[in-house]
DNA sequence: ATCTGTTTCGAACATCTGTTCTAATAATCC
DNA sequence: GGATTATTAGAACAGATGTTCGAAACAGAT
């Protein structure tokens, strides 16, 4: 079983892996074709024959979903040289998890109640990032320079206070927005980029937590 | 939802989870009828209906296997509107798939071979668009002003032509850039989004496909 | 090119799985 | 007891899922 995985198979070794993670579900086979972009379910039945064959994972027979991943991490002889970079730098790979996607903020209502919630998106959480993360929608030009747009989503992990030059998501006067934090002698200013705004002061605002990834369709 | 739970109820939860913990694998209606001594899966229906109903679990339609137990631990029977931002239970929505993340671009060699791939990535479909997509990561800062940054990660959807102003990723002396596609009077027009870089001209270049998704992690 | 082995595809099929209906049974209330 | 509701059963159906087969496409070697 030391064999070298062609991309196909890892492609198809990734996909089960991170469909299991996003969907808490082991894929079907189905699933597994339309991710990795086979037109045909046998084609996906064959590339699993294969990896069962080789010992990548197991399935039991006539079971919906039953494709369970066997950990072969390293510490398998025959690796050969060649593809042992590809490996290193995962980008994401793995853990999936739900994400709430903030819509108008009601004010005096804990940030994460229903009320405020408008949807789910699941995400890698290496994308990201740990902790408590919410999601919200950008709107305005305010933080162009920081290559962040009109309807950016953004992820922000929650914390109540930030670091100097942290672009933090705050709620000023009931409305959520998107500044980067500056605290100098006794003030702190929620500072745009973009000239053509002005920095408001954030003495009176609530820091909701700390940006930590920008998504965008085109 | 601060009913009391009949001992069925409480046996088809248990069960639920029993078969889960045991498998590893959500159980279906039928293993669940099973286990808890109902002969007709309708009737284990009937008990999901109301277990759902009670918000004691998540089930996808139509999905097989697609229960998933919500927790509610009782240690507090005071259960509030406000639910925490309990992340477990997915609003899954959407299709994934898996994405491949391209590397170094070898010369003379199709896009999307095995050369060319340095990983996968699994995303919802929702946020990169439909069709061929792969995935770039990009380097410099000719682009700053379109809001893509160094490091960012982009989905590019396979095509070989492109319509003026679209953002592209193209293929120049075998390396891939990213820039704003512009036809003039039988020239082709890489545009960078950055005062101090140059166009260049792309008549000899081979549009790799254009730039649907922006990602970035801070 | 031809051969050979691998991989993909499409379709048909069998089975698993969820859904929906109706009727029968059990539990509860008056 | 009778009436009402809750629960179970059965069957038929629809959809999801795994399996199998043959042909075609593909890649590599001869």
């Amino acid at each position: 079983m030391g064999e070298k995985l062609t991309q196909r198979q890892q492609a198809v070794l990734d996909a089960i892996r991170d469909l299991r993670a996003a969907k808490d579900l082991p894929p079907t086979l189905r699933e597994i074709a339309e991710a990795v972009g086979l037109k045909s379910v046998a084609s996906a039945k064959y590339q699993i024959d294969q990896l069962k064959a080789m010992g990548y994972l197991e399935q039991r027979d006539n079971i919906s979903r039953g494709i369970s991943l066997n950990d072969m991490d390293d510490s398998n002889g025959s690796v050969q040289a060649g593809n042992q970079g590809t490996q290193g730098n995962n980008v994401v790979s793995g853990n999936f998890k739900s994400y709430p996607l903030l819509g108008k903020i009601a004010a005096g209502i804990p940030l994460l109640a229903q009320e405020n919630i408008d949807d789910h998106i699941t995400l890698p959480e290496s994308l990201v990032g740990k902790g408590d993360i919410f999601l919200l929608k950008v709107k305005g030009e305010s933080m162009i320079d920081a290559a962040i747009m009109d309807g950016d989503i953004i992820a922000v992990r929650q914390q109540a206070t930030a670091e100097n030059n942290d672009i933090v998501a705050a709620l000023v006067d009931d409305s959520a927005t998107v500044k980067v934090f500056k605290q100098t002698d006794g003030h702190t200013w929620l500072l745009p980029r973009n000239p053509a705004f002005e920095p408001i002061l954030g003495d009176h605002a609530q820091i909701m937590g700390k940006v930590t990834a920008v998504l965008r369709s085109v």
